[in-house]
RNA sequence: GCCACUGUAGCUUAGCUGGUUGAGCAGCUGAUUCGUAAUCAGCAGGUCGGGGGUUCAAAUCCCCCCGGUGGCUCCA
């Protein structure tokens, strides 16, 4: 995506009984902000006002165009299917979709629509907003049950709402739009997908289809071009040039095996976590890969997750089930032996492997698979350790992402309860008339279920002073060490704030990594303690932390964003050595003798090909270094090395050595040479 | 699971409106011993994803199944 310039703002004043397109000169503003409600450029004002015009550029006004270009979508299709019927067409972040309830149509259908869609474009219809009742409403659309649906829903009796014609098409929706259809140009259908009505697998089918637009045709054609390039760089054919990983359908759907090379690169990842563990008191355990059934009823993952987990039962009725997760086993640890507030907080962390039973339809590649490992960590803390220790761990998400991908934008957002919903979340409660103070509990969303058990009364207050608490120290963890960051209103879990860390690579694409999530669940549903300082039982709060978060995903994140061409400490094929005949196979011999002793992953190629033959065939494996030696280099005892970028240098072989094992050890993204 | 797209040798691919598959690379054998993106020659490798049907004849047309890929959260 193009960047957004937020600085697009313009202010004009608009006269009471005007419209605000009178004051609008350039068709690059296509709606308006007047007291902090959108406005068509067509509405007119009762009073003077200042009205903010919104830019095609903003973000706000990429929405509004796409929206428009929603229903574009939607008028073609109607005019091409008139069967078809709309049902709801929004924005996206890089786009629009919307869905129909139609037959399932094809590729070529689609070239049909946006052919039409160009055609209406042209004609400039002028996009007409009316105020209707809600009578009327239910009127113009008695044949579309799915605007009645939505009518129904959103308005109320005796009110009215609006709906907005474009030529022979009306559709029932809030706005605002662009002033005309010609407006939405640069446009592009991109594909069909089948969906259901409300998100309901029990509901009815509908063909879903999806497109983008933007400002102008340049924009356009850098997202394409962007998307193909995503496309080339796909980890699973780079995975499979460098012969990393192998997936086999039959034998294990969704289920990486990895090859030597891609084991690695995991390895090399893995011992970078676990060295960082370590200087930071996370201290590594090992936990079970499978679990009895027990456990994940008490943890809560089998009422919630059952459906998502490999569940069996053996022959003598015992049922288990492969871990979905990692922190009931490290909770099984914690247990085991009594803990003094003194001795707070323990920090387990573990490279645990997790198996979920992803649906079929939703497995592909590293980034989607049904295994995976995660750098995962618990802590349990006291209550007053939670800054401390996001503290830390923000510093070892900054130290780990510095090193791996220096230089990408780093994100961070903070979810937060609803305070409007404390039903959403597990929250202790004081009952007004007595004021005893009720353990932590999820109310219901509309019962009264709830009663203090001293006194029986159901006037209860929600206490907020330990979700306060935490989200304060999670804020100022943020702020102390200068890390800018967005709040998200309720995002939160129900059982406690989190920060999820987010990276974004050279196409614009964001990934999640890091989380750090604070439960208050888990402890309790455990019955887990710590003696405090007054000799009594305490509930320690947990903290779920991985910085790399899944390391199949962080493969694949790499494989992309560096087109396979790895730093060095993470090539499997760190060093690709070649003699320039056989007359040097003994001098090449011994330099990769002493590569190997070092620890560097290298290849000496004997074969009887020809120097330029082996280079172009190492190619897609991506080696770090392609090194040639021949009667100059014997003589000199040196070697010709040639990088990543091409670029070719002679040096003494001891020099080249003790380099490399520098840059691999100090763990560079840029060569040495 | 649902919809779209897709499935010819390990990889990349040719095969038009039906006449039982053609190549390049990789592999193997031999020759070549060579200075930075393909040395030469030969050999081998395919139930055209699977099954059924139409037809004298199917990789090609029809139906069913199985993989792979994209999508199925963002509510007028």
């Amino acid at each position: 995506m193009p960047e957004i310039n937020k600085d697009n703002k313009k202010i004009v004043k608009v006269e009471s009984g005007h419209r605000i397109s009178e004051y609008v000169k350039s068709n690059e503003y296509i709606a308006a902000i007047v007291d902090g409600t959108l406005h068509d450029l067509s509405d007119v004002l009762e009073s003077g006002r200042d009205a903010v015009l919104i830019h095609v550029d903003s973000e706000e006004g990429m929405r509004i165009l796409r929206h428009s270009a929603a229903h574009l979508l939607a008028q073609a299709v109607t005019e091409i299917f008139p069967d078809a019927l709309p049902n709801a067409g929004p924005a996206t972040d890089d786009g629009f979709y919307y869905d129909f309830r139609m037959q399932p149509i094809g590729m070529e259908d689609l070239s049909k629509v946006e052919e039409r869609m160009r055609e209406i474009s042209s004609k400039k219809l002028k996009i007409e907003k009316r105020e209707l009742n809600k009578r009327e409403l239910l009127e113009l659309f008695k044949n579309n049950k799915y605007k009645i649906d939505r009518i129904m829903e959103n308005v109320k009796d005796g009110t009215s709402s609006t709906v907005y014609s474009q030529g022979e098409y009306v559709d029932f929706c809030r706005g605002p739009h662009v002033p005309e259809t010609s407006y939405i140009k640069a446009f592009k259908l991109l594909s069909i997908a089948s969906t259901n009505y409300r998100g309901d697998v029990k509901l009815e089918s509908m063909v879903r289809i999806y497109g983008t637009a933007f400002p102008d045709e340049k924009s356009l054609k850098l997202y394409i071009k962007n998307r193909e390039e995503a496309a080339k760089r796909d980890h699973r054919k780079i995975g499979a040039e460098m012969d990393l990983f192998v997936f086999n359908p039959d034998r294990a759907p969704g289920l990486p095996l990895y090859t030597s090379n891609g084991a690695f690169i995991r390895n090399q990842l893995i011992d970078f976590m676990r060295n960082l563990n370590r200087e930071n008191g996370w201290m590594e355990v090992c936990t079970p890969h499978l679990f009895r059934d027990t456990m994940w009823k008490q943890s809560g993952h089998y009422a919630k997750y059952k459906d998502d987990m490999f569940l069996f039962t053996l022959a003598d009725g015992d049922e288990y089930a492969l871990k979905p997760m990692n922190c009931p086993g490290h909770i099984t640890i914690f247990e085991n032996s009594p803990h003094s507030y003194r001795d707070m907080p323990v920090k387990m962390s573990e490279f645990g492997t997790v198996y979920r039973y992803e649906k079929s339809g939703e497995v592909g590649g590293l980034s989607r698979p049904r295994t995976f490992t995660i750098d995962d960590g618990h802590a349990f803390l006291r209550p007053d350790q939670i800054k401390e220790e996001i503290g830390l761990t923000l510093d070892m998400i900054m130290k780990s992402m510095g090193i791996m991908l220096s230089g990408w934008p780093i994100s961070f957002d903070l979810s937060l309860m609803d305070k409007n919903h404390p039903e959403s979340y597990l929250l202790q409660y004081k009952c007004r008339k007595c004021t005893h103070i009720i353990e932590p509990v999820r109310k219901s969303a509309n019962a009264s279920d709830i009663q203090c058990p001293e006194c029986g009364s159901v006037d209860l207050e929600p206490d907020f002073s330990v979700w306060d608490s935490a989200t304060d120290q999670l804020r100022s963890a943020l702020v102390s060490r200068n890390i800018a960051f967005k709040e998200f209103e309720g995002e939160a879990a129900f059982y406690g704030p989190k920060i999820d860390v987010h990276v974004k690579d050279a196409f614009g694409r964001s990934w999640q990594l890091s989380t750090l999530q604070l439960d208050f669940n888990m402890p309790r549903s455990f019955g887990l303690y710590f003696i405090n300082s007054e000799s009594k039982h305490e509930t320690p709060i947990m903290l779920h932390r991985a910085i790399f978060g899944s390391i199949e995903r962080l493969i694949v994140i790499l494989l992309e964003s560096y087109f396979g061409k790895l730093p060095t400490w993470l090539s499997p094929l760190q060093v690709y050595l070649i003699p320039v005949s056989e007359a040097y196979a003994d001098y090449a011999s011994e330099i990769e003798k002493m590569l190997k002793s070092r620890g560097i992953m290298c290849i000496l190629d004997l074969s009887s090909e020809t120097v330029g033959k082996k280079i172009k065939l190492i190619r897609t494996k991506r080696p770090s270094y392609i090194c040639v030696v021949g009667e100059n280099e014997r003589n000199n005892n040196t070697i010709t090395v040639r990088n990543r970028k091409d670029s070719q240098v002679t040096l003494a072989v001891d020099e080249f050595i003790n380099k490399l094992t520098k840059e691999i050890n100090e763990r560079r993204i840029e060569q040495s040479f």
